[in-house]
DNA sequence: GGAAAACCTTGCCCTATGGCAACGTTTTGG
DNA sequence: CCAAAACGTTGCCATAGGGCAAGGTTTTCC
């Protein structure tokens, strides 16, 4: 198994080498072109993905035609529209990576049949479900009660790296705002 | 053990009789004031919910003293910080009731017990937590993508008893506007 | 049951952000 | 390596929504 993905095991659960081991098989490596599309609006979802290298995000498009990302997944994160995942119905959202990515792709069949036989990668599941309940309860807050200029600010607190390796236009969809408004309060701080 | 709740577990998992009453002693009905608040900003929260009538709301205050109300649960829901619950953190959200209510509450260290040996509880836990993975999904891009006007055609839509049970302030925190444009918008419907 | 408090509505004006246009800069891909 | 496309910046104006004030209405609770 990919280093990278076993510490993130060994981190969250007690799992043993044997078992991890016999995880191994489940997950297909793929390298993945700046900008590719992993999922469009529409399509129902079949993979989760563990970002070895790289990075990938989450967003829709709405009735406008503008872009709002939701999430963006750096090295050891699972990114994927769990929502199309769990559901089986078709995505409203699109899945990208933002820069040449390397990722470990499970199929959602075996990563299902894993959550409910594997008691480890039950752990983690329950670990990836806690983390987005803990990240969008915040990022909700942030998004009804803060002005663009604050969640700028906490963003280049919380995740400076954001703004050397993303263009403004995907920070922007990230924040909320156009990217008019974000060069605007950039030349402001 | 509550029917309402016994329901909720047969809805979800497949618990047999015996089981389910072993789990009844860990759940105290709690009857509550219109209103009053089971947990404060700062607090570390220290139980579960589950509403069987009435209703409950969790909401922050912002730096400038204005409330936004992330999250409504209504009959037959679980409602809590769990962002608190699970990190053992201050809470930087309150929990309200909105209605003269009943709940069954269950305290954190017998949840999480639970959730670790009793796979009913697993299963119960997973889908409270994919549940809000879902909604909040939604709700972040109506927050990013959605002007109020549609967020409150949205609303009405989805969740008509809202308008009947709750304030107008209360709406408009949900919705993430001010009373003023929320009574605004409603007479141009 | 009545005073006080909270709530709802609406007029007026203000502010943050959006959208277009124009133009320079960077990135992309053959 | 170069042309085309995408991106970033900024001036100008438009618009959604916020905030105050004032008045009517409903709710609370002693």
């Amino acid at each position: 198994m990919h280093t990278a993905l076993a510490a993130y095991f060994y981190d969250i659960t007690d799992i043993n080498e044997e078992t991890l081991a016999s995880l191994t098989p489940y997950f297909r490596e793929k390298t993945i072109r700046k900008n590719e599309v992993l999922l469009r609006e529409g399509e129902v979802c079949q993979s989760n993905y563990f970002v070895i290298s790289g990075c990938i995000r989450l967003y829709s498009v709405n009735q406008e035609g503008l872009e709002n990302t939701r999430y963006i997944a750096f090295e050891r994160k699972f990114a994927t529209s769990f929502t199309s995942l769990i559901t089986g119905q078709p995505s409203i959202e699109y899945i990208q990576s933002l820069e040449k990515s390397t990722v470990l792709a499970i199929s959602k069949e075996d990563f299902f049949y894993l959550v409910e036989h594997e008691p480890a990668v039950n752990k983690v599941y329950r670990n990836i479900l806690e983390s987005a309940y803990i990240t969008t309860q915040k990022r909700i807050y942030d998004l009804q009660g803060t002005d663009s200029l604050n969640r700028l600010k906490l963003l280049l607190a919380q995740q400076p790296q954001v703004f050397k390796r993303l263009s403004n236009k995907v920070i922007a969809s990230y924040l909320g705002i156009t990217p008019y408004t974000l060069s605007r309060l950039k030349s402001s701080l």
